[in-house]
RNA sequence: GGGCAGUUGGCUCAGCUUGGUUAGAGCAUCUGCCUUACACGCAGAGGGUCGCUGGUUCGAAUCCAGCACUGCCCACCA
């Protein structure tokens, strides 16, 4: 019978046969018509930019579990699944991709590109819907979504009219942040910091009708060349003579006015600031304020352009290369400090970035942001783990106009149309046919498009279908929970919550996951230009698709980031092997029988082991059920696997072996087959959601199960309160210990595990002997037992080890076999254990002001310590002593 | 500069909310076993006094304060 089952799981053919009839049942899609509780994830679109690494692997078993778990559960469950174009992201991995043709987007023009552009995604998106059907995830493909789909783009035109005409969307010419390499601005949350090893140029700016000079300091000396003032604090007397005359900018001879702004540290450089109005964000707002000149030196490529004069044309570092060569040689180059400057960098090419004077569209925030900070302190929107609240609290009190004019060419074209006549701007759903000003149908439609999140802020609601009133909307919207990382809590998750207020008026999920972010054994986040990038299909194809889910769940602390490398995987392997093996176990044994799915039998009726897994069964679901619903996926994980690895395997199955044998009765046999198959299938339900391959793979092994039967229709496990017996459990702990004392003696004692020993218990608690008698055949069974003597006034054998516990002494005869000295180690070991225990109870019993300050049963349990510990030290004594005698 | 998180055996973590069992687990290590489900296994063992300092308390890994270190996020000081 054992034989047909082959004794290691094999995950690959399960994998492939088990996911093709889950999508052909249609499990997997929610229904509009359902009168079933809905329960809604969105996933977060992966970008386009690449297939799927372990971070997506973590991030979509989690979902899938929850999914799962729900769908189980009886829900309406909806996995809307779907991929973003990621704008910046994707454009520039492609443009990378020509670089090595030797082509440039521009040579290739707009159309072309964007043709480039699109057979990329086509080909990643294929890549990426594999990569999670290989993982198991239980999406509804009927409903995968693209954020350029017709419907989501219509979306993103109705929000953005909706808010120009709410006059929330405004153009305006400011310093944005400019990223030379991809030609665009960027908003404030797509920089990245570094840190660099830069100088601090001192430079001489000689004043105007003298001889003496005045020295500013930068960072940027290159900047100089669009200054347009130099500034000073108003209550620095070092300067106040200089205020209102002039200084000239070396090289340029430009005539530049002294003024006096609060803006200006006095402690720091020299107290004098350069201002450069159209490349420095303060600067800007002091030119403001001063009435300045805002002069642009800057191309949008990073050369400087014919305001630089001789430098025109020049990259910006080369530029300053030689303009500080020069001030040197004219002598305006007062010194030179080392300084370490942060900078910041385009978060898509790590080129850094200008302020760059540009026309742009931005959204203006605050007026949105007021519901979704709301929302959290309602308590409608919760974090998993709560601390994340205060970051998301903290950007949305703080929030600043978005910027969301992109100067790229792939995303959604920004609905603004330009006259060619008049130059009037108009935003409109479509072309329009005469201009509105000057009536001239020379229009265009504006080459910029939207930044790429102006389109995800769309996505939980986007996805279903509106502007429209589809009935998915209404079904499935608001989702449920979210799951995503903590780097997109201001970029997306805010934005989401702030979007979906404005043009749904609700709360578009109740809580956000927020994960860690996946990185190797050394703690490096992984990523493909370090290499350190794992590819999760290598491990499905390597160790299976359950080994991968469950090994990340089991090594995601929660709230923590989880290091993982190839080892991890093992652990899952092992597990699902164990599941397996375990279950070869239980079905061969069936012999015939038929067990049912739901037992209920008087309890009476079984065995004391069945008894008690079933308590810990009940336990355990409960547990499952409770972490689960509090987002602790590592926990519920880790409680089923202690459950399923000890309870279950390494006590449950050992202890109904004999139950099973050839010597038992059909009736005994019914029996253990009943309540092991019951178990079985339920961690079958219970790790569904976790492993849902090697799971549903098992199940059917199972007598008359059919093909098109699954295990998601047997639903998720009830926790049965009427199972649950705390009291046979605590029996049971003792039991176990005394087995494992009997084992441990034996280990010590080099009993070869062959061989079965004669064992005496010797105790005055009559209860623990009832106890001890009544599951009398799994000591004797578990601990290797020729005969097993259980009483009061037992003596010790002539040479035999002994091993003190709880309520006894425990005897093994091992005549011929012991080893003395042996012997005598061990025993003083313990003694000495004893004894250091006996000796900080001791001082605790005899500090006065524990006495009249602790609680009674605190005493008491003190008290009793003491006794027992005592008790303890004068057994083994006496053991030593007999050891001697001989 | 501000904020958040973390600091427990060789490694990765649990325990800390509600202070009181001889501080747990997995991996790794050591010993012995192919015991008729599993060597991707079984049994046993060794190993930490809980970052530092001080406080509260009869009693602190657990509460409070300060400090140190690590990581992340935010921030316009040239």
């Amino acid at each position: 019978m054992l034989k047909e089952i082959p004794k290691a799981y094999e995950p690959h053919k399960a994998e492939e046969v088990w996911y093709q009839r889950w999508v052909e049942s249609g499990m997997f899609h929610g229904s509009v018509d359902s009168e079933k509780r809905p329960y809604t994830i969105v996933i977060p679109p992966p970008n386009v930019t690449d297939v799927l690494h372990l971070g997506h692997a973590l991030n979509n078993t989690l979902q899938d579990i929850l999914i799962r778990w729900r769908r189980s559960m009886n829900y309406e469950a909806e996995w809307m699944p779907g991929v973003d174009h990621a704008g910046i992201a994707t454009q520039v991995v492609v443009e990378k991709n020509l670089i090595k043709e030797g082509k440039t987007r521009q040579q290739l023009g707009r159309d072309k590109f964007l043709k480039k552009v699109w057979a990329w995604k086509e080909d990643k998106f294929e890549r990426i819907i594999n990569q999670l059907r290989r993982m198991g995830c239980s999406c509804d493909w009927e409903r995968t979504r693209f954020t350029m789909d017709d419907g989501l783009s219509k979306a993103v035109l109705e929000v953005f009219i909706h808010l120009y005409e709410k006059d929330l969307i405004y153009r305006g010419n400011r310093l944005v942040n400019w990223c030379p390499r991809c030609l665009t601005s960027l908003s404030d949350d797509e920089l990245e910091r570094e840190d660099i090893d830069s100088h601090l140029w001192y430079i001489k700016y000689k004043l105007k009708g003298s001889d003496e000079y005045l020295t500013v300091a930068t960072t940027r000396p290159e900047t100089m060349l669009g200054d347009t003032a130099i500034a000073v604090n108003p209550k620095d007397k070092r300067f106040k003579k200089l205020v209102g005359k002039s200084a000239i900018l070396p090289i340029l001879d430009r005539e530049l006015p002294i003024i006096a702004d609060d803006y200006v540290d006095m402690e720091f450089g020299t107290g004098a600031v350069k201002i450069t109005p159209a490349h420095d964000v303060n600067d800007f707002e002091i030119g403001d304020r001063h009435g300045l000149e805002k002069l642009n030196i800057l191309n949008n490529d990073g050369t400087l352009n014919d305001n630089a004069g001789k430098f025109a044309g020049m990259d910006r570092y080369d530029a300053r290369r030689s303009l500080v060569e020069e001030l040197k040689q004219r002598g305006c180059l007062d010194k030179v400090e080392d300084y370490k400057l942060s900078v910041s960098t385009c978060y898509r090419c790590n080129t850094v970035v200008e302020p760059y004077l540009s026309v742009q569209w931005f959204v203006r925030m605050e007026p949105l942001a007021e519901p979704a900070i709301e929302a959290i302190k309602s308590g409608e929107l919760k974090f998993h783990p709560d601390h994340w609240s205060k970051t998301y609290l903290y950007w949305l009190e703080n929030i600043r106009d978005w910027c969301i004019s992109r100067q790229l060419w792939w995303g959604h074209r920004i609905p603004v149309y330009h006259c060619k006549d008049c130059a009037e701007i108009m935003v409109a759903r479509e072309i329009p046919k005469s201009c509105s000003k000057c009536g001239s149908s020379k229009i265009e439609q504006d080459p910029d498009v939207l930044d790429t999140w102006f389109s995800s802020w769309l996505w939980p609601f986007s996805t279903f279908g509106w502007p429209e009133k589809t009935p998915e909307l209404n079904k499935f919207f608001p989702t449920k929970s979210l799951f995503t990382a903590s780097e997109i809590i201001y970029l997306w998750v805010a934005r989401m919550v702030m979007a979906s207020s404005e043009f749904t008026g609700k709360i578009p999920f109740s809580h956000v996951y927020i994960h860690g972010t996946v990185r190797d054994a050394n703690g490096e986040k992984m990523s493909k230009s370090k290499g350190n990038g794992i590819d999760p299909i290598e491990i499905i194809d390597k160790y299976g698709a359950d080994a991968m889910r469950i090994s990340l769940v089991l090594a995601t602390p929660e709230g923590q980031d989880p290091y993982i490398s190839e080892k991890s995987f093992e652990q899952g392997r092992n597990f699902a092997n164990k599941i397996w093996n375990a279950s070869r176990l239980v079905i061969s044994n069936f012999d015939g029988f038929e067990p049912k799915y739901e037992l209920d039998p008087e309890l009476s009726d079984l065995d004391l082991p069945d008894i008690w897994i079933l308590s810990r069964l009940a336990k355990t679901i409960g547990q499952v059920n409770n972490y689960l619903s509090g987002f602790r996926f590592n926990t519920a994980a880790k409680v089923a696997y202690d459950f399923i690895w000890k309870d279950f395997c390494d006590w449950y199955l050992e202890m109904i072996k004999t139950r099973l044998g050839k010597d038992a009765s059909e009736e005994v046999k019914n029996q253990a087959r009943a309540v092991s198959g019951f178990v079985l299938i339920e961690i079958m339900r219970l790790l569904h959601p976790f492993m849902p391959f090697v799971t549903e793979e098992i199940y059917h092994l199972f007598p008359k199960v059919k093909e098109s039967d699954f295990l998601n229709d047997l639903g998720w496990p009830e926790p049965k309160i009427k199972f649950i017996n705390d009291k046979l459990e605590k029996d049971f702990e003792l039991v176990q210990n005394i087995i494992s004392a009997i084992r441990t003696i034996r280990s010590e004692m080099d009993v070869p595990p062959g061989k079965k020993a004669d064992v005496l218990i010797k105790t005055s608690d009559k209860k623990a002997a009832e106890i001890l008698k009544e599951l009398e055949i799994q000591i004797v069974n578990l601990g290797r037992v020729k005969e097993l003597t259980i009483g009061e006034d037992l003596k010790k054998p002539p040479l035999s080890a002994s091993g003190v516990v709880a309520i006894g002494e425990i005897y093994i005869p091992l005549e011929g076999l012991i080893d003395l000295e042996n012997e005598r180690i061990r025993l003083e070991k313990e003694l000495a254990k004893k004894k250091s225990f006996l000796k900080r109870v001791k001082k605790k019993l005899a500090n006065k002001d524990f006495l009249e300050r602790a609680p009674e049963d605190v005493i008491e349990a003190e008290k009793e310590k003491y006794d027992q510990a005592e008790n303890s030290i004068t057994k083994l004594n006496k053991n030593l002593e007999m050891l001697s005698g001989w």
